[in-house]
DNA sequence: CAGTGGTCTAGACCACTTC
DNA sequence: AAGTGGTCTAGACCACTGC
């Protein structure tokens, strides 16, 4: 209310601490992923603000694709079971045209000992189990994407390769479905390199063969990293595609 | 004001038909970059609706970065002169760090008639003239990248070389101040390549050494397709980077 | 102090969905 | 018809800038 000094307590609008009240309950799951949120006017009332100032807060976490606004349905829980959602991390698209559905090979999901590398990027104690999964992707028969990808065991306990077998769909809606952990960005950092003996046998390539090198930390609520892939693209016939605005 | 009809006006929202004209008169150059346009309260009077619209229209396009509110002082013409815009398009980043600032080297700027791909690209006449400049640009004294810009001749006639490598800035800068032109947005596919002969040359590299070859369409207001650029990063000690959200 | 954008409210009405 | 998000308004007040 007051706060006329030099700024004591960083002030912040209302509707930003609705929205990190919001954030709060999404975090703790009290409605997930998919899941209907109260009424802007209940939310409203809840907080004891009026109905525009939550519908700003709710502006803001759609944006972010944390949230969905169907109207005259209600306001929902974003998840990557949606139809939408399916492309949403996925930027390789063929030469001629629009988006591609992958089929999924995957060939191992291993138990193993965090490398110093991946500790500081999940932010997990030195030595902590590792799940470790390989992936290959195919599209008209072709393979196009060699990955491995690292998962925190403690949070995916239960994972195995029968499991990834047998799950038809995003990695994603997996760990929604499974693991209660709903990824909510990603950061890319992209080269070109020579495929190395196992890239380019996975992907059927000539060894030294230009690939396109993705190395991709999946974030979930709060900021938390919580998976890290190496990702190999073949980029004869495809590309990565990106917008910048 | 009726349409129960099965939809025959597609209606639109007042706050978008305020941003459409908004749009016009950006196109039409009313406000040039850089400069203010009128306060909320004044283009509420002109087009005759409240403050609240107005400021919905004005919310999407600073969303979209074509204007920059700034409190107490205005709504401001978004230019690549400003210092937040510099590094809006540049997506490469040293492994270690930051963003990096480049040194422009350029290499030549010459008239040539348009070939198919990009005729089809820019959507302009088959044979009609551009001008093709190639630059290699370098930090702490290395190549990193080397690309070729097309530009149509008709809208960028007095470009030449000298021009170029007197300028200071972001090329796009140069677009705005001598051509009158805004770049809005780009699009970029992606594709790891072995180096060819000119390439490697530019980049100090051996032959066939992987980069990545980035091509790019800029785009101005309107979707109208400006610029064309095929761009080769040496990716050994720098990064694209990219957000996923 | 006046002018700008930024927040917040309260209420009216529209558009879409569901029953 | 009731409930949801979507639009629009009018007015009050806050925060920042510059004279």
């Amino acid at each position: 209310m007051s706060a006329n000094l030099t700024a004591l307590a960083t002030f912040s609008p209302l509707y930003q601490q609705i929205k990190a009240m919001l954030l709060a309950s999404l975090q703790a799951g009290e409605w997930q992923p998919g899941e209907v949120i109260p009424s802007e006017f209940e939310l409203a009332a809840r907080y004891e603000v009026s109905q525009g100032t939550v519908r700003k807060a709710i502006d803001e976490l759609t944006a972010q694709n944390l949230l969905i606004r169907k109207q005259g349905k209600g306001t929902f829980v974003a998840t990557h079971h949606e139809e939408r959602q399916q492309f949403r991390f996925l930027r390789l698209a063929p030469d001629g045209g629009q988006a591609m559905v992958l089929k999924n090979h995957f060939l191992s999901c291993k138990k193993m000992k965090a490398p110093a590398f991946i500790t500081q990027v999940l932010k997990i104690k030195a030595g902590e189990s590792l799940i470790e999964i390989e992936r290959v992707q195919t599209f008209a028969g072709k393979a196009i994407v060699f990955e491995q990808i690292w998962l925190p065991s403690l949070r995916f306990k239960t994972l195995n390769l029968a499991t990834l077998q047998a799950w038809a769909g995003p990695l994603y809606a997996l760990y929604e479905s499974t693991f209660a952990t709903h990824m909510v960005r990603a950061e890319e950092k992209i080269k070109a390199v020579a495929s190395d003996a196992m890239s380019a046998e996975r992907l059927n390539l000539q060894l030294g063969a230009p690939i396109l090198l993705v190395e991709r930390v999946s974030y979930s609520y709060g900021n938390k990293p919580v998976e890290m892939r190496l990702a190999r693209y073949e980029t004869s016939t495809q590309h990565y595609e990106n917008t910048l605005s």
